[in-house]
DNA sequence: TCTTATATATACAGGTCTGTATATAGATTT
DNA sequence: AAATCTATATACAGACCTGTATATATAAGA
């Protein structure tokens, strides 16, 4: 990939995270990339393109940062569920974290039909099923119940920190996570 | 209050919930409404005003009606914590809700400068620390913590159903709750 | 009937934003 | 040196949106 054209990601991911999406130009993000819209043009073929291609690639990096650090971390699949939200805090704190678009951009795009907003919420979707694969695999009756709880509470408390830093959110949401899946585990 | 002035916040109220706010013009909302925008800019001074009327009157509905209902169907203050996520249910579902406009406001309007996000995260601080207020009543030791777990979960719930009903999200988010107030109450 | 208040109809100024057109500069290859 | 590829600089068309100006209609009260 063009040296340019992942540095207008960069800047894109974070104009995107700390002003919003649609309050963001590509004026602005041309101007703070150092290039031209010109060239981001070339790259993209429009605005909702790269808006498109920022949150692809901001999912698949979390995604697959946080599967490799399960597998190489908990060997038994009740310790991959218990030790999920001490993963996804440590990449919610990590210096280089750049926001996790998929959460907010639903509700920055609420009209259905908008790709943008299919995108986030096929993310989303495909999230609640991960967890709830790894809840299968730890012999939990009602998977599918406990990944949506567990994603309740996580987009709520990264959206959370992501608007505040330090609000507790993400301690508070460890809690609830940790009696939601031992309260699910002794059933 | 004048009877255009209400139905252009009914409408405008509908609108926004389900196109969102910034992608309905005032345009949109006066033809809906019947009328004309220069009677819509008579009863606000500006779009952002009728954003804020909207959400305010959205919140003191709800939240008057809450607390009535609570404080006349349960004495014991844990009854009323246990009460709480029905009652949220019977609002969520009932055929004149009109959906929860200050929780997805703050993720529209993501610059913290903005009157709109302003009021949306206050209103979200304000239904917190009435959690809050009833966990500390039913003697609850941590019960900021136990606010901030609830109101995510509930937070998350409502979002979901308002973009898909019957999702099951409220379902879920019942039996969570309910699971972390046993937890507290035990402790 | 005359006046006054309220609502309508419509046009438009002024701003913002996306996406493209045009002209130019620098660098690499042939 | 000529040609080609990539990026810059800048201007601008076209769309959309908010808020206002202007002219007209309607209804009620004095």
């Amino acid at each position: 990939m063009s040296s340019l054209k992942s540095k207008i990601l960069i800047v894109a991911t974070d104009l995107f995270q700390t002003r919003g999406i649609n309050s963001t130009g590509v004026d602005t993000i041309v101007a703070v990339a150092g290039t031209t819209k010109m060239t981001l043009y070339k790259y993209f073929t429009s605005k909702e393109n790269l808006i498109l291609e920022v949150l692809e690639k901001g999912h698949q990096d979390f995604q697959s940062w946080l599967s490799e650090k399960l597998n190489s971390n908990a060997k038994k699949p009740s310790e991959k569920l218990q030790k999920l939200f001490e993963f996804i805090e440590e990449w919610v704190t990590s210096p280089n974290f750049r926001g996790m678009g998929f959460i907010k951009a639903s509700a920055e795009f609420p009209n259905e039909e908008s790709p943008v907003h299919q995108l986030s919420s096929e993310q989303s979707r495909q999230f609640r099923q991960y967890i709830s694969s790894l809840a299968t695999e730890a012999n939990i009756q009602d998977a599918d119940g406990l990944a949506l709880q567990l994603s309740l509470i996580f987009e709520g408390a990264v959206q959370a920190e992501q608007m505040k830093r330090g609000s507790g959110a993400m301690k508070y949401a460890k809690k609830a996570a940790k009696i939601l899946i031992d309260s699910s585990l002794t059933n």
